[in-house]
DNA sequence: TCTGGGGTCCTAGGACCC
DNA sequence: TCTGGGGTCCTAGGACCC
């Protein structure tokens, strides 16, 4: 047995709505701030304020937008603005990147990071309160931190971090006796616990397993028969055994997915075959920058399943390509292919997306008896799309398409985002003015 | 009228092989 | 009347995460 190790996990509190807060001081108090999805759909960030107006993660916008009207509540909605949390994410994590060497940083996500302080010999105390202080003040964002000796009880002590007020938003695990770390196990619900969705709370409940302390308790065996080996990681996780992997690298990914709901809804094969072919580009796109070339393309539609009185039609399909490819015309032909085979007239049409699957590194491309030399990034065609990544990356998004992707002022289906915030910190024109 | 967009992993079951 | 045992690969679907 190695000893115990110290795992620190540092998440920014509500953090989409906490970046547009840096820049609108003016919001500090009493707005209760939320961010809506793409298409000003549904809100997936919410401000402490929200929350205690009891205001639930995913709910429609326009539900809320009449309820907050009508109750006089002081909600204020940002659309997503992706550019701005981005950047605040790559500000946040390079703090963070002080505190430890470069192979014990662990970013989980856009808001979360993993440090690993096993073999850094400080005091965590004194370290998370040093965190805090330095991202707020160099960031302006609010974070918390959690310390266990796995990762799943680093995630527990972060919540206990956000949740619980005595632990001053640094919760310490690690040096707890038994019978301490037992009792703050029992003080979080099951459903709490990293990797305990709702339909595994819902079982576990059943079975008399209410608390992060009663699932550390359980016969790791019985758990794995009547559940699976997943929930009896997390089992072990939780007393101490670590058993997800450190990783330094982010995979490379195994299946990109592009989609997007529609600003309004479209019915013919023709209009559809734009955002296909837009979505086929994006995804091209992304599989370039991990170095990849794709050997299934699929696509699907949908309609809109929240209308009782339409009738509904959600096929999904994809092909496996001849030749693994990066190639976003050859990416969009097969899509468009994939749509016309799938396509049925009659129908209101709210969302498409592309999925690339098959995944592999470009230079392991296979080629055919025919076609020894699959297009990847080294051919004519290879030229034309690194021409195509560059503009798209200086001009923006989207700047530069293919064939069908549309002119965007005459797109009727591009996103709604209308309350959209300034792109504070990457577009010299957007800077915030101080008067 | 308006309800997000990405991902991962695991399991079960069928087809197929020797 | 009796009808094996051991695999792999693929796909669909469900659960989870942010």
């Amino acid at each position: 047995m190695s000893a115990s190790r110290r795992i620190a996990l540092v998440d920014a509190n509500s953090f989409y709505c906490s970046c547009e807060r840096v820049f609108r001081p003016d919001l500090d108090r009493g707005a209760a701030v939320v961010v809506l999805s793409n298409n000003d759909g549904c809100v997936v960030a919410r401000s402490a304020e929200a929350k205690s107006l009891g205001i639930p993660m995913g709910q429609p916008w326009y539900m809320l937008r009449d309820e907050a009207r009508r109750k006089r509540w002081p909600v204020v909605a940002f659309s997503s603005n992706y550019t701005l949390y981005g950047d605040m994410s790559a500000r946040f994590m390079s703090v963070l990147a002080q505190f430890v060497a470069p192979q014990d940083v662990e970013q989980y996500s856009i808001d979360e990071c993993f440090l690993d302080f096993t073999h850094h010999r400080v005091d965590l105390a004194a370290t998370g309160r040093q965190i805090r202080d330095r991202v707020k003040q160099w960031t302006g964002l609010p974070v918390c931190v959690g310390y266990g000796a796995t990762k799943t009880l680093a995630k527990l002590a972060n919540h206990c971090a956000k949740k619980q007020p005595q632990w001053s938003g640094i919760c310490d695990l690690t040096g707890l006796s038994n019978a301490e770390l037992s009792a703050v196990l029992a003080s979080v619900k099951v459903q709490d616990v990293w990797g305990i969705g709702r339909k595994l709370a819902e079982s576990l409940i059943r079975g008399g397993i209410t608390t992060a302390e009663q699932l550390r308790q359980a016969d790791a065996r019985r758990i794995r028969e009547r559940f699976n080996v997943v929930v009896e990681r997390t089992v072990a996780e939780l007393q101490g055994i670590p058993c997800l992997a450190w990783e330094t690298e982010p995979p490379a990914k195994q299946q990109i997915i592009a989609s997007r709901s529609f600003g309004a809804p479209l019915y013919t094969l023709d209009e559809l075959r734009e955002p296909i072919h837009m979505h086929a580009g994006r995804a091209a796109e992304k599989l370039r920058a991990q170095g990849s070339v794709a050997g299934r393309v699929g696509v699907w539609i949908e309609t809109n399943r929240f209308r009782a009185q339409d009738a509904q039609y959600s096929p999904t399909r994809s092909v496996r390509l001849p030749t693994a490819t990066a190639d976003s015309a050859d990416i969009a032909a097969w899509a468009s292919h994939v749509l016309k085979s799938i396509w049925r007239d009659g129908y209101r049409y709210v969302k498409a997306g592309v999925m690339l699957d098959e995944l592999r590194p470009a230079g392991m491309a296979q080629g055919t008896l025919f076609d020894p030399a699959p297009a990847g990034l080294d051919s004519s065609r290879g030229e034309l799309m690194e021409l195509l990544d560059k503009v798209n990356d200086k001009w923006g998004r989207n700047a530069m398409g293919i064939g069908h992707a549309g002119v965007r002022a005459a797109r009727s289906w591009d996103m709604q985002r209308g309350m959209m915030s300034p792109r504070y910190t990457t577009a010299w024109s957007e800077l915030r003015a101080v008067e």
